[in-house]
DNA sequence: GTCTATACCACGATAGAC
DNA sequence: GTCTATCGTGGTATAGAC
């Protein structure tokens, strides 16, 4: 983690596999996977069309490793960050406001970095959400998994009256409209819309919808949150 | 709406174009767009392959005819139910919770009705969404323009000082989580998860979502609301 | 107007030579 | 590791039968 030394080989005339990494990220996240014909990554790559099957397996999994390359480091921040937080403010829960902080600045980093691929990364991410593919949502189940789990933990102690159960469904309906709003067709479209003079600007996203979110998540209690501790009644 | 008439041609032995629908409808919600082929669809509906191409004009366009056919009466639903809201309450605005309810319930209906393809059409419409070819995009966009407009009213009564911009804003965060929520891949294996015993039950999510949204509806602005104002006016 | 048979061309994948 | 050749399957276009 500290060193960032890289292998001697890393300058090499190189790396073929990395070339397709390359080519594939940029025009899976223009055209979209399925519309991504192998034999135009291979071309923007100048290797030849069999070398995708020989450094990746398949097509489906070249677009695992491009989704990989960027989805690990940013929700390896997102988990620092948190920890970070969290030790400055130990023993005491850290603030709602901080943890979603937390969370939302690495993807926002992320959507602006146009070396990373910008925002048309996290649509190319959106979209693989909804895929009917068991392979693909299999994998980004357990992308998330941890870092998800820490900060259900993390909200758990800013909120102890809020039953688990209940942060649950919040926590994920707040990850739906942060993937939805970034991840949407028309983020930049609404952002240039809803804030014209300003270069299309995300951090101004974020100060909207953090309240936005904050204040669901510290929302009054639905009708049928005290039931559910018992039995279930019919609805 | 009144008379539901049907011509007497619809007892007609056939309807290819129809058997075409019903059969893309289902084999599309269960592997998805891409991953069906059309001699599957033209197989399941007992018709010639060409008739795709003669009917419809494309995959693409078939594609479009499966989702209008289910999002059309939706949305009109929707406004209707908005409607008639507004004459209940007129002049008085209408309250947000009714409004949410407008909102939410046709999608609801929609996704517990099986027949009608359930949860899995909303899947499909929220893999759309995010697809990146631009007929899809605008396709959709049009489908929902005047509907979002209804509600994106009945909210600024019912909230007037909320800055129109800063409803903007939150319409957009609370139709991603509902897409979201709804499309969403595992919004039915958490269903199950939070909600053992129950059949998966579409009206709890709803009873949950709902005061999430609406506290985020009402939550304080953010700090850069107020310098809005003076300088855009909204196009 | 509808429907069918059939012939394209592009795609992802693989085997085998180098 | 890399390349060429080739296979099976996909969407689409068209000519012609009813």
């Amino acid at each position: 983690m500290a060193g960032t030394v890289v292998p001697l080989s890393a300058s090499l005339p190189a790396a073929t596999k990395d070339r397709i990494l390359e080519a594939a990220e940029t025009l899976f996240m223009e055209q979209g996977f399925e519309a991504t014909p192998l034999r135009a990554i291979t071309a923007a790559a100048g290797v030849n069309l069999a070398a995708v099957n020989y450094h990746f397996g398949s097509k489906e999994e070249l677009f695992q490793a491009v989704l990989t390359r960027r989805l690990d480091p940013m929700n390896q921040q997102r988990v620092a960050l948190l920890a970070e937080l969290e030790r400055a403010h130990a023993p005491a829960p850290v603030p709602c406001e901080h943890i979603l902080s937390a969370l939302f600045r690495p993807a926002l980093e992320l959507a602006r970095d146009r070396r990373r691929g910008g925002s048309n990364f996290l649509r190319l991410l959106g979209r693989a959400y909804a895929d009917p593919a068991p392979f693909i949502r299999q994998f980004l189940s357990q992308q998330y998994a941890e870092m998800i789990a820490r900060f259900k933990a993390a909200f758990g102690h800013a909120l102890p009256s809020l039953p688990k159960r209940e942060l649950s469904w919040r926590l994920h309906f707040m990850m739906g409209a942060l993937s939805y709003t970034l991840a949407g067709t028309d983020a930049l479209k609404l952002i240039a819309e809803l804030a014209p003079g300003d270069e299309p600007n995300d951090e101004l996203l974020l100060r909207r919808l953090a309240p936005f979110l904050l204040a669901g998540l510290t929302a009054p209690l639905p009708d049928i949150a005290d039931v559910e501790a018992s039995t279930h009644p019919a609805p």
